[in-house]
Parts: C-alpha cells; sequence; structure tokens
DNA sequence: TAAAAAATATAGCTATGGCTACATTATAAT
DNA sequence: ATTATAATGTAGCCATAGCTATATTTTTTA
C-alpha cells in the first residue's frame, strides 16, 4: 500500500505552500512578510510566525527579527518546482472544464499528491486540449 | 484562497481512509482487527490503537477491549462514501493512460482533495472512455 | 491445562500546526 | 519627538499522529 508515501507528502505539502506564497509574495510585492503570509493562508500571525521559523530551521528561508523574509537557494528550489506543478495541475482542471475557481481551490489540495507519472499525463492532455 | 478547505480536508483524511480499510477488512476478512489496520497502513500497532480510540469516541466505530472494531452508521455512511470516491479517482487515473500501480498510489492521495464538481468532471470522462 | 506467542492497551516521548494572550520592536502620524 | 498603531515575537495551551517500551489479555500450542 502507499499510504506512507501520501503522509511523506504531507509532511512537505505546508511548507511547500508557505514557500510558493512567499515566491509569489517577493514577485509582486518585493518583499514577503509574516502579515501577508498569515492572511494569504488565513492562519493566525503567531503561526506563521512559528512555521518561518522552521522553516528558516530547515534552510528554506532566512530572515532577521522583524525583518522580511527570503528564500534561500533551497527554498527556491523547492518554489519552483512547486509553482510548475500548480500549473500543470491546474491547466489540466480548467481543460478538464472546471471553472477558474473550482480549478484553483482543487488545484491546491491535489498539487502535492500527484506523482510525477501523473503529472506527465496531465501534461500530454493539457497539450491536446 | 482556499487553503482553509485543503486544511480541513486533512483533519477527516486520515478518519477515512481508517474507516476505507477497516469496510474492506469486514467485507473480506469478516473481522476487522488492530493488527490488520496497522498492518495495511505500515504505522505502529499502538499508533492504530491509538486513533481507534478517537474514532470510537468520535463515533464512528464501536469495539469491546481486545475484541475487533465494527462500523457505526456514521461510519458506514463514510465509508461507503470514500470508496465511491475513491474508485472514481482510480478509474479516471487508469483512463488517463496511468498504470494500475502509479494509479493506486496517487488515488489515495488524490480522493480526499476532489471537490464534488471535478468529481463529476472524472466521471463523465469515465464514461467517454 | 500450563506455557508461549500474539494481540491489544497504556505510558510517555517527539514534532507539527492550530489558537489566544501578551510583550516587544518598528513604523506612521500627530 | 512622542505617541499611537502595526508588525513581529514569545509563551503556553490544545489536538493529531507518529514512535518505543512495557503491561495486560487473549489465543494458540505443546
Amino acid at each position: 500500500m502507499s499510504f506512507k508515501k501520501v503522509r511523506d507528502a504531507h509532511k512537505t505539502e505546508n511548507t511547500e505552500d508557505y514557500l510558493e506564497i512567499i515566491a509569489d509574495l517577493l514577485n509582486t510585492k518585493g518583499e514577503a512578510r509574516i502579515v501577508d503570509i498569515a492572511s494569504k493562508l488565513d492562519i493566525a500571525q503567531a503561526t506563521a510566525n512559528k512555521t518561518i521559523q522552521r522553516l528558516q530551521n530547515q534552510g528554506f528561508v532566512k530572515k532577521e527579527p522583524y525583518r522580511s523574509i527570503f528564500l534561500t537557494l533551497k527554498g527556491q528550489e523547492m518554489a519552483s518546482v512547486s509553482k510548475k506543478r500548480h500549473i500543470i495541475v491546474l491547466t489540466f482542471l480548467k481543460n478538464l472544464g472546471l471553472d477558474a475557481r473550482t480549478a484553483e481551490a482543487d488545484a491546491e489540495g491535489l498539487e502535492h499528491h500527484v506523482s510525477n507519472k501523473t503529472l506527465k499525463k496531465m501534461e500530454q492532455f493539457n497539450k491536446k486540449n
């Protein structure tokens, strides 16, 4: 059975969401702050803060106290992979016939659980449509 | 954003896995025991035991100490919905062109994050293929 | 039927990710 | 420049899901 893989995916899932959001904020706003992350994830700032500390300990992110957040190389790589996956899944769902809202919402949950093989099939499907 | 929905899905995800497995064991073996659940999920028996206690407190399951596990009505309903979803997603992945192993593995992770709208699109796709 | 093995239960530990309440620092406004 | 506000940080709580080690009960086997 493959439950173990699903559990492993869960461990990185939250990390991936944070890194994607941070990369996004850096691109659009020029800086990534705890407030914005908390707001995007719809969680308390204290929770975001705690997780950012974990991400820093794990080497995905760096920051000075009371300052904004940056991605390390490791963090950038993970964010980039996540983003690519996200776009493929999102496009796939739209091509399946789903409205943009639903496609976005479902992509958020699905992207962390799609194997590379399935991702390739989705890409093929996207090209045909 | 829809991260909140994804988090909600996570809360029920483990429950759904347990209920599906228990329903399966009841169908095939006639009874569901901690050992078998732990083995299917590839976790320690103590962990399975603890979760079964939670499921009992939440009214999904009932059991006597040192005896096997049964589903309550509530548990049966949830298991049945989960199973249907699982089959739709699994069939969909196979129809997408994936081998049985990958389809099974990915279905395990994806099934908990597919909205009803997406599920319907998958069903439509399945009918056409 | 008594002893060995298997299954279940409990205790106590870890990490994660939520929360609120409160403290501290930075920034904005008067 | 002081004060008010906003952002960040810390403390301490809860629930979940893992684990190992150990106890207890049931089942099997000799």
